[in-house]
RNA sequence: GGUGAGGUGGAUGAGUGGCUGAAAUCAAUAGUUUGCUAAACUGUCGUACUGGUAAAACGGUACCGAGGGUUCGAAUCCCUCCCUCACCGCCA
């Protein structure tokens, strides 16, 4: 949710910004400022009556005290006009606050100002590529056959236990899970972030916290009776951690694993083949929270962290600057990670790092004392370090030779095997 | 699930209708004293909205779990909801 007073300050400037994510209706601008000058002009006069009212109270007070009961009771009659007003100004207040939120919460975040033109995803800028793309021997086989030769996840029994896209992983498949979540955790928690396991179901503030609702409503599974939503990344709760904190010392740093849980509606072809597109998938998250005038920095040191990693992993991957239409609703830049499946002949986004700035933290009230000592907006990011799937998927095909899948020498302390097969 | 107790500022905790945005203690913080540590003393020490200012200062309003209500006036009385704790039941 973008600041009000931010509005206030650069509306051109916002709508511009705006602009670049392919926002439409930037006549929403315009109609908060106008509702916010109501909502101010109204504050004044409710909180000048009630200055009023208290003045009154005060008196009467006294007289009683000082056994003045008749003029006491005149006085009295004195506040039936302002309460009658008051209440007419608190629901015009209540009305013009509900009005201001409800239009906040549909204007997306602003792109930072490297973030490309552009509208689908072929128009994001390849910021590099890493890595060589292997040559596979013949008869090399996308993941999904690679599983079934060595029985390392059965998507069929999936089906049956649940349904569709929730996999169950067996024997090596299911002990590399294991190796990749603690692989990633520790390298986490070396780089400073305290690793945190959270619920993973989360009330509607949370969720809305983080800018899944209203936004993503439909991508979450809830719960029939509680209303609880089953979490679709370990950011939103991770994030919510520090929601409504004035923070001490920044940056606060978490990392976690949790599974994830994505309804994925509307998906459907090709690309959902094996665990290129799954509705349960494990995940390490990293977050921050951080001084505003360090989040591009942090920015760029979750990528390099995200790197390490894919480089350990010997995986030839890409680098992508989001543009404006691909970008989610809540990011001012986001880079996404791809590795490329060597078998299926393409990228698959494994990682995808943002800065928020202050979108989360306006709904979280996530703050922070600066020097003079007053409460600021800290910013939020967070990435992940890594999605399990895909990375599966690539590691299969770009590792896989005639005679069995080599484990990289970085994630065999952790499987235990050197080879699949 | 049942019964009982309770939710006050960073923490402990006082406050049962006006003098309470809230005592006291601790923590924190600035300073004084001190050879160091420790201690002592003095000051500061909630948040949000709003007016004001170049920025402060300063002023107004709201907030004592949340939302309603009674009253000239509510942390204090009433109603609803949420949560915590204790004991019992069930249980990994």
């Amino acid at each position: 949710m973008l600041e009000i007073a931010a509005i206030r300050n650069n509306a051109e400037a916002v709508k511009q910004r705006l602009a670049v994510k392919n926002f439409k209706e930037l006549n929403l601008i315009d109609e908060v400022l106008q509702l916010d000058e109501q909502r101010r002009a109204t504050q004044t006069k409710l909180d000048e009556n009630l200055a009023k009212q208290n003045v009154i109270a005060k008196e009467v007070g006294e007289l009683f005290k000082q056994g003045k009961n008749e003029d006491a009771e005149s006085k009295k009659a004195e506040t039936a006009k302002l309460k009658e007003d008051s209440k007419q100004f608190e629901i015009d207040l209540a009305k013009a606050e509900d009005e201001i939120k409800d239009i906040l919460v549909r204007i997306p975040n602003t792109p930072h100002s490297s973030v490309p033109l552009g509208k689908t995803p072929e128009e994001n800028e390849v910021v590099k590529t890493v890595g060589e793309i292997p040559t596979l021997h013949e008869g090399a086989q996308p993941h999904w056959d690679l599983a079934k030769k060595y029985d390392l996840f059965d998507l069929e029994l999936g089906v049956k236990i649940t349904g569709a896209g929730f996999p169950v992983y067996k024997k090596q498949g299911a002990k590399l899970q294991r190796a990749l979540i603690s692989f990633f955790l520790d390298h986490a928690v070396e780089a400073g972030y305290m690793e945190v396991i959270p619920p993973h179901m989360v009330n509607e503030a949370s969720a809305f916290a983080t800018g899944q609702l209203p936004d993503k409503e439909g991508q979450m599974y809830v719960t029939k009776e509680e209303g609880f939503y089953l979490i679709p990344t370990a950011e939103v709760p991770v994030t919510n951690i520090v929601r409504d904190e004035i923070l001490d010392t920044l940056p606060a740093k978490f990392t976690a694993y949790s599974p994830c849980f994505r309804r994925e509606a509307g998906s459907y072809g090709k690309d959902v083949r094996g665990l290129n597109r799954v509705h349960q998938f494990d995940k390490v998250e990293i977050v921050q929270i951080v001084h505003p005038d360090k989040s591009y920095e942090v920015l760029e040191e979750m990528a390099k962290h995200v790197e390490v990693l894919l480089q350990k992993l010997e995986l030839p991957y890409r680098v992508l600057r989001l543009c404006g239409g691909d970008m989610s609703f809540a990011s001012a830049l986001t880079y996404d990670f791809e590795v490329y499946s060597a078998a299926q002949k393409r990228w698959l986004e494994v990682s995808s790092v943002s800065n928020f700035e202050t979108f989360q933290s306006n709904r979280m009230k996530v703050r922070f004392r600066d020097e003079n000592k007053k409460t600021r907006l800290a910013h939020t990011l967070n990435g992940s370090a890594l999605a399990l799937p895909r990375i599966v998927a690539s590691l299969l095909e770009n590792h896989q030779t005639a005679d069995g899948i080599n484990i990289p020498a970085a994630l065999q302390a952790y499987t235990g095997f050197k080879k699949i097969g």
